[in-house]
Order: C-alpha cells, then sequence, then structure tokens
DNA sequence: TTTTAAATTTAGGCAAATCTAAAAATTAAA
DNA sequence: TTTAATTTTTAGATTTGCCTAAATTTAAAA
C-alpha cells in the first residue's frame, strides 16, 4: 500500500522530472513539497525500499517503471476530477486545483474507470493539460508555449502548465482563458518578456507568464 | 483541524449512540472501529480537548453539540456521494460503502453543496437511509422495521440500516431491494425469526435480518 | 590543489495514532 | 459485603512522517 505522503512523493518527482529530465535532487523535492531536505532523505528511503524510485545518495532520485505508472495513475485520477468538478458541478478553473488534490489520493479502480466513461474519456483537464488513459498513455500534444512564438504570429490558448490558483486568476484578470486568441506583437529582448493582444486590448506579460500558456499556432 | 482518525471516532460514537441513546462504552467504540480499548481513551482524550465530546472516565463519552454537527455532516457527504456512486456512475448498492468511507472524508463545504445540487437534493440514499440536509436536519422517516411487522401485514422495502457488503449481498440473493413488496407469513416466536414471501417466493430470515430491513406499511 | 560554499545525509527528537501489558475502577456474583 | 470478573485507564513501545542541528560529501572558487 502506497500511503499518502509517499503518493505526494512520487507526484513531486515526476513534475520535477518533466521539467528537468534527469533524475531528481533532494532540495528541489524539499521546495516542491515545502519541506526540508532531511524529510525527503527520509522518505526517498522508504520510497527505494518499495522499489518506487531509483535512489543514488547525493546523486539524486528518479522514479522506477512501477512508480512512474504510480504517479501517472495520480495524474489521471488529478485531472480526471478536476473535469468532474468543472463539467458537472459549475467549479470554476481556479477553484479546482485543491479539491482534486485531495480527491487524486480516493483508491478505487473501478471509481477512476466509472468517471472516466462518464465524463465521456476527457483528454484534458480544465486547464488544458493532458489527461493519461488507463494504460498511462499521454494524447499527443501539438501546442506550444506562448514564449516560444515568433513576433507577430498568432495563437490560441489550448491550455496552461501551472494550476496554482493566483495564476490562473491572474490570467482571468487578464481576460485569457482557454481558447482566447492572443498576437505577440512584441518580445523583449531584456527580460524575454512579451507585448500581446487579447481582443484587441494589448496587454504586457513576463516571460514567467508566457511560459505556462499553451498555445495552438494558426 | 479534525484529522481523518478523529472523524472515524465521531462517525462510530454517532452510530453507536443511535442504538443505545446514553453516553457510549469504551469497548463498544473499541469493536466498532476495531481497534484496542486503549487506542480508544487515547483519542477520547484528545476529542475531549477539542471539545468534540463530552467524556466522564469510566461513564463513557458522548457527542458535544459542536462534534454531533461535525459527525452528521460526515454522513451526509457519506450518504451524498454513494447517491453519485449509484445514480451517475452505475454502482450497486452493495458496491458502494467502502469507496463513500474514503470520499465523505473530503474537505470542501462547496463541494458538498455543489454534489448536493447536481444530485437534486436527494433524501434517501442507495440504501434507503436518510441524508441530513445543510443544516444537518434528517427528514422525517414513516417505516418500520421489518420485524416490528404484525403476522399477515405486507410492506415495501423503503431502506436498510446496515450498509456492509455481505448483508447486502444476501438481500440481492433473496431478490431483497429498495421496493420490494414483502409479506409476513409467519412469526416465530423462539427466535424472533420470521417465514416471508417476496414476489411470491417464501424465505426464513432471522430477527437480525429482519431489523435491519426497513419497511413502509401499505 | 587546497579552501570554501552548497547540497545532502545522519543523528536524535517529536507528535499522531496505534499496540501490549499492567494497574485501577466498576460491576456482578457468591 | 467481600470476592471475582469485567471494563477502563495508565505506562511504556512502535511506526510514520516530519523537524533541527551536526556531520559528511560534492561542487565551486581561490
Amino acid at each position: 500500500m502506497i500511503t499518502l505522503a509517499e503518493e505526494n512523493y512520487l507526484k513531486a518527482i515526476l513534475k520535477l522530472s518533466k521539467n528537468s529530465k534527469n533524475s531528481v535532487s533532494t532540495n528541489a523535492i524539499a521546495d516542491e513539497l515545502e519541506t526540508k531536505a532531511s524529510s525527503v532523505t527520509d522518505m526517498i528511503k522508504k520510497l527505494t525500499d518499495k522499489h518506487l524510485v531509483d535512489y543514488v545518495p547525493y546523486r539524486g532520485v528518479s522514479l522506477s517503471k512501477f512508480g512512474l505508472s504510480k504517479a501517472v495513475e495520480i495524474v489521471r485520477k488529478h485531472r480526471l476530477w478536476e473535469v468532474f468538478l468543472v463539467t458537472k458541478l459549475q467549479f470554476k478553473w481556479d477553484e479546482v486545483h485543491c479539491v482534486a488534490e485531495q480527491l487524486e489520493h480516493i483508491k478505487s479502480q473501478k471509481l477512476v474507470d466509472a468517471l472516466d466513461v462518464y465524463l465521456g474519456y476527457p483528454k484534458h483537464d480544465p486547464h488544458g493539460e493532458p489527461i493519461p488513459n488507463k494504460d498511462g498513455k499521454f494524447p499527443k500534444s501539438f501546442s506550444k508555449r506562448l514564449s516560444e512564438l515568433e513576433k507577430g504570429s498568432i495563437g490560441q490558448v489550448v491550455g496552461v502548465s501551472q494550476d496554482n490558483q493566483s495564476f490562473l486568476q491572474y490570467l482571468n484578470s487578464l481576460n485569457i482563458t482557454l481558447g482566447t486568441s492572443i498576437s505577440v506583437i512584441q518580445k523583449i529582448d531584456f527580460d524575454k518578456s512579451l507585448e500581446i493582444t487579447i481582443n484587441n486590448k494589448s496587454a504586457h506579460i513576463s516571460n514567467d507568464v508566457a511560459r505556462n500558456i499553451l498555445i495552438k499556432q494558426k
């Protein structure tokens, strides 16, 4: 049995290894989970004993095949529940994260499968993030990050790669949501920030924001 | 914050105090939760510190007003989730209990309220048990226990007062479900068991079973 | 290459929730 | 009413997941 704390570690390691590809550092996990490095070391040993991660002391940790499949399952549950909350219970996209954070730990294969059927096998969550299928496969995506677009190009928002509330509320305030058309007016070399227009209104956003907006180019 | 373990204690105390009215004994709670009496004593002290129960050492424990409202909230969540599982995800009535046991601990007032709206403010769960409303009020019920019916009387099953799987599966095997018509043919004085007919087929059930079947008399 | 800084691990502790075994209180029986 | 049986509580340990502080290892700088 994988405990709740262990599941959260698996999820954190998965998230961090997407960014940095290779093995993940103790400190990075500690930051992600807002805990201390020593606690991370403790937990990594437990995960190693359960064959969920591969670990070389001082060299970092990575998910084992088994650990990866478990982590992906959790992501699947998280995102399916987010779809449920938005499409059935009328939650807003910036309200779902913390409830889904709890729901993702419910243990019942039958429940996940039934939910998937009930929601019509959604491919993306309310933030546009891909939902892995029963076998752990992610749907292919053809999106780019807004930060990668050339000056002058136009695209449609198909997702975000952050689901924290303050980020989503900031997007709301800019009138950016799924489907919004954005054109890149200017790219500022100095700080990689962007001048953009959203429904003919212009705005200036940081690279940090642009990097987390996923775009399908026209 | 009330922990998961504490919530389970509150629920157990509520359940036991419905049967026995007065305060609940340490041993009874230990039995209900399949734990040891000493663990119960420990936890009761914590619940007392949090003003969730009233406790007199050696004399038993009862829910405080605050504890009762928390316990009822948990029951509300449990039963709403059961309705969701059966009406939306096509679970059978004997499959929902253990998943609802997990879902009842999800903390989000907005979620419970939205679920209630989404399900159409149901008054009873799939076992016929009453669902308290937002204010903790239970809907009135006019049902009797099957064991209380006179010889010769006829009634319809409107609920059960046990939701453990083996009981429900036994009822399934007798073709008893919500709405089933049952007539009492004979009451055996010796062991309080009953001869009944279900759809013209006769069966013999123990008092223990009959006591847990709720009937609306015709 | 030696020294310094940063990252990581170890050691020792703490709180929650559980356990066993022993002591104390209550209830039932003789 | 005294004794015996039962119930309940206390004492002392254990496990999980976390902490701080100190030691160790690795990486960076002089």
